[in-house]
This record gives C-alpha cells, structure tokens and sequence, in this order.
DNA sequence: CGGACGTGTTTACGCCGTATGGACCCTGTC
DNA sequence: GACAGGGTCCATACGGCGTAAACACGTCCG
C-alpha cells in the first residue's frame, strides 16, 4: 500500500478479523486452483482472496510447494474420511475397490486443476503410489483388502495395479476435458479444430475417435482389472 | 551486461555464431530440463546456455509454454522417427505394440522430467490421448494396427487401453525415482526416511512395498494388455 | 502493568516472462 | 562498389513473482 490507510485503521483491520487457519488458506487456494488453473495460484492473489498480504500466508505454509502438497494432501485425505468410500459392513473386496475407485473419480473430476498434481507430485516413499498417495491411504488399502481375505502379497500387488489403473484412466479423463488453457474471457471463437488434411486415416475416423463413453470405459476398465486382482489373488492362495 | 563492452566487441561476437535455430533451442532445453528439472528452465537462463540473450529464443518460440509443446512434441516426434518402434515386416500386432510400449518407456526413462509434461499438457483435440499425442503418432498406431488385421472399432479400442495402460505404468515409474528436487549440491544427509510410526500395516509390509520389480511389473502388464485387446478383436472380429 | 507471543504488514531483493525498439550483418540489386 | 531491405540478436523496461527480514500491533499471562 503505498499511500496506505492511518495506522490505527490498519490495526484494527486485524482486531477482529476471524483469523486465518491453514484449512482456510488451502481451502481458498483450491478455490483459486478449481476455477483459473494452477497458473492463478500465486502467494499474492491467494492472499487478496484472503483479504490479507501475502506474506502473512507463509505462517501456515512454508513455501508454495509445500502449499500444492498441502493441496493434494488436503484433497485426499478428505476423500479418505469420506463414508462412501469407507470399507462397509457387508463389502466384499471388490465392492471396496468400486467405491475407492468411484471416490477417487469423483475427486478428479470435482478438481481436474488439481488432478495432475495427484498424480505427478513425488510422493513421501518410493513404493507410495499416486493417486493413492498418503500414507493413511495405503494403511487403510492395504488392511482392507486383507480384511477380506487378501495376502499381503495380494494386497500389494492390488495396490500397486489399481494405483496406475486410477492414474492412467483418470489422467486422461482430465487432460481431454483441456481444463489447463484458463478461459476467462467469454471465450472468443471456439477453438479453431484441428486440421487432419495430412491425415487421412484420422480423418475416416475422427467422428468415431470422438465418441468416447467415458463413464462405460472406466467400469469397463476396473472390472477387467478387478477380474485380473481375484485371479491373482485366487492363485496364490486357493 | 551493466558495463558493456565496446560496441566492436559485440558486434564481432555476434558475426560468426552458427545461429540458433528452433532444433538447437529445444535441444538445449531439453538438456535444461533433463539435468536440473521444469523449474531450472528458464528463457534466461536457456539463452545463457545457448550463449545468447533471453529474448532471442522468442524468434524460434512463441511463449514458455509454447517452448514446453515443443519439447514434448520433439521427443515424441524423435520416437516416431526410431526405427526399433516402426512396425516391421514379420510384426504381428502384439510384436508392434510392445515395440511402441518398450519406445515410449524408454523415453520415459530417458527423460523422467519432462514425462508428467508428456503425460499431462492437454492434447490437441479431445481424442488424442497421451502420451501417444502426436497426430501423427494416432495415425501411425491406427493404420498399424489395422494393417495387421484389426477393425476400425478394434484399433480405436487399443489406442485407448494401450495410452492409458502407458500413462498409469510409466508415470508412476518415473514419479517413484522422486526426480522432482532438483539435487544441485552434493547432498546433505540422504532424505530423512518416513515415520511409520502411526502405521502398524506399514511398518510389517514395507520392507515388501519397496521390493518392486518395475521391469517385470510393466511387462508382466503389458502382456496382460495385450491378451485383452486381442480377446477383444477376435470378439468383435471372429 | 510489563513483557512474551502470535499474527499480519512493510519493505526489499533477485528472478521471471515478455513487449518494444534499435543495432548490426547478410543478401540482392544496380 | 553503393545501398536498401530484411533477418537476427541485443538493450531496456515493466509488472508480477516467491520469499527473507524486520517490524507493528493485539492478546494474554505473570
């Protein structure tokens, strides 16, 4: 502020503000995320959204790295807590993999700013598998599927195939919406299409290339890999 | 260049540069990328490597962003010219899809920091799944397969598995090498390790999670591909 | 009442992407 | 040889970025 406000005014700005909290800050930042894209998230515009200088966001975050962590995390562990994909009382193991696979759908789809960032940003161990990615999640895999019966062996390689089924269906689900380009204006002339005169293959085959049930292929998907995870488990312990 | 020096001196610099050119700008940036990761590329300091000023590159590249389409288009493009991956005279389809897979892989694994990139930027249209994003690549893959027996429907349904199969196995691969940081100086204590303190299930299973076989894993996948898309043509193509 | 503490602000630094305009060389034409 | 034109690169500048450091202020505890 260069010209700024009498000092008083300033601080009584700050008497009876509600306070920031680190599930504030992050909350505003997915809101930021959700609509504009990652390229909207900066330290300064998070703390206008927040009616507060910049700086004062580093007491709850230390960097803007860690802010996307806090992001991801955020975003995952609400999944974790929620009761649809909570283990039920009369779940099979299966019926466990549709909901974990279901929820975590939803969550692509709800945020597909974020998604890449699920999906991409190193996780805490090597063997830790996006999008199942805190530690809390595999816990809570794993035990589940050995709940119902699964070895440990079993169970791993359940987890490590259903992680690269839910990072390879959903990523791509995301990535076609082509969420990243920020609208923000009333949109212009629709984006020009592409040209296929080089093509003529792709040409033939455009109209049906575009017709994509996403939502088919994806059951379609987790049932393939869920009869592949019954078969596996089937073999090694009979 | 605060204190320059004379005007002679840089106008016989400038005379006998071989001059850059758009191959040259992605190479070196590429090389940026590689060693040192996303965040090390800058068009400052990309015109540093190059010996060059920033400014200069924008003759070859629009934007930033512009310069990222390209190195992803250029390494995919690079692999559609690699002869191990052309379809081959006594190739079946399989033959030729694990041609494309171990290429792709090998790609990944090349350049582990410009994967999520390959993986991720969102494709020209709608029905371009990564990482097969070239058009031409789509074209390829389709006449390949078609070549080799399959039906429209069957070689539309294989692009799709066989991108999201490659997303979700080569992500994760490159994610687990934790590539991200950007290691720079010698390296202070080697990372801390998790607490699993909080995870008994963890505890007892993680000497298991880290045992991971990437290479068998991925093959061991991609046969599993294989069988379901050929189930699927026959199915459809008896 | 006085200090410690927590919270948010101020200021400043160095880096970033990039718009703009100018300096220089190369080439082609006479 | 002279010279105009165009291509290539440089110099400068602007606004935005992440964040380190010091500071102001309100609150609470002794």
């Amino acid at each position: 502020m260069v010209d700024g406000e009498p000092a008083g005014e300033r601080a009584g700005a700050t008497r009876r503000r509600p306070g920031l909290s680190r599930a504030a800050v992050l909350d505003a930042a997915l809101e930021l995320v959700d609509r504009g894209g990652l390229a909207q998230l900066s330290m300064r515009r998070l703390g206008a959204s927040l009616q507060v200088e910049a700086m004062a966001i580093y007491r709850y975050v230390r960097s803007r790295d860690a802010l996307l962590d806090g992001l991801v995390d955020r975003v995952m562990d609400q999944l974790y807590a929620d009761p649809a994909v909570l283990l039920q009382e009369g779940d099979d193991w299966a019926d466990f993999l549709r909901r974990v696979a279901d929820g975590v759908r939803r969550v692509a789809r709800q945020h597909p700013q974020l998604f890449p960032l699920i999906a991409t940003r190193p996780p805490a161990a090597p063997w830790v598998r996006p999008p199942l990615r805190s530690l809390r999640w595999v816990e809570g895999f794993l035990t589940g599927l050995q709940s119902r019966g699964f070895s440990e062996d079993g169970a791993i390689y359940a987890y490590r195939a259903f992680a690269s089924f839910l990072v390879g269906h959903l990523l791509l689900e995301v990535s076609a919406k082509g969420v990243d380009p920020v609208p923000a204006e009333p949109t212009g002339p629709p984006p020009p299409d592409v040209d296929l005169s080089a093509y003529p293959e792709l040409q033939r085959l455009a109209p049906r290339l575009a017709v994509e049930d996403l939502d088919e292929e994806f059951s379609h998907g987790l049932e393939d890999l869920l009869e592949r995870i019954g078969e596996r488990a089937r073999l090694a312990r009979p």
